[in-house]
DNA sequence: TTTCGTGCAAAACCTTTGCAAAGTG
DNA sequence: CACTTTGCAAAGGTTTTGCACGAAA
């Protein structure tokens, strides 16, 4: 969708890119600049999957982020757009970059909790339907659960 | 199955004949039959539509019933398999009957959290193409989420 | 400098657990 | 009677809020 021209090192997708965007997108919201924020941000679009916010935490705890600080970061970054909010069925909150990525949804491992994601989507007609049904803004969830190859053992 | 000789105006579906199979089931699987239980069944049977523990508490009020026990009771109605929990997202558990009713989704209101069933399920081919990718006991929650007609006054 | 973000502490919130008393089969 | 279930109190775990200090624009 997006040409990319004149920037020859980095790859479509590389992190370094990704977060230039994301970062335009947080400015635009009125979002500083930080140092927990940019260390949330690099786990985000480092390792992709979806995290909680104890994970996320886990993942900075070199940097003596506070656990609330990471809830706020994650809660103003979704309210921007950045990040999507996953739910799995566990009551725990987890979230993943939605910048670059489009659309789509989960098969998350029933023992280890793993989510693995799925490339595209059937559903977006079916919101029509809803639609027709007398709702507005229309969207759904869809997550599938398993127990994956290596739990199995 | 279940002896209920005296009570001829049972139609298939009511409430009441709802409630003597789903007893048949809860006692095998050695639940007893209490006061508390049977009220938190009836209202389940009765209105339909998943309900949160909360909602479930206040609406057997008037029998003093502890929350607790409405917590304890849903437990163990889901792990008999006679309650199915439905996750919408906010973090809050909700349950509805899953005896009788098929598998299912919801379209839940955004605004006033009403949930409205759908009948079918076009997925349960997607779950082959899961367990092709090497998951076992593959199943999937799939909810659509908009703001009802009464909301959008 | 003005506004926003952070850390810490404490609270709010939903849910679970322990235990003695009451109820069920 | 043996056993389960309840109520109450208290704890657990995740998330939110208040406030003073520190950092960004």
């Amino acid at each position: 969708m997006k040409s990319r021209p004149s920037v020859p090192k980095k790859r479509a997708h590389s992190p370094e890119a990704d977060l230039e965007e994301i970062w335009a997108v947080l400015k635009g919201a009125g979002l500083r600049r930080t140092e927990p924020r940019e260390a949330i941000l690099l786990i985000l679009s480092t390792e992709h999957g979806p995290f909680s916010v104890e994970e996320l935490h886990a993942k900075v705890a070199r940097k003596k982020i506070d656990l609330v600080t990471v809830y706020r970061c994650v809660a103003a970054f979704e309210e921007a757009g950045v990040l999507r909010r996953c739910d799995f069925g566990d009551q725990i909150a987890r979230y993943e970059l939605a910048a670059g990525h489009h659309h789509h949804h989960h098969v998350v491992c029933r023992s280890c909790q793993k989510a693995e994601s799925l490339d595209d989507c059937v559903l977006e007609q079916l919101d029509r339907t809803i639609e027709k049904m007398g709702y507005a803004k229309v969207g759904h969830r869809l997550e599938f659960f398993g127990v994956c190859s290596k739990c199995q053992g």
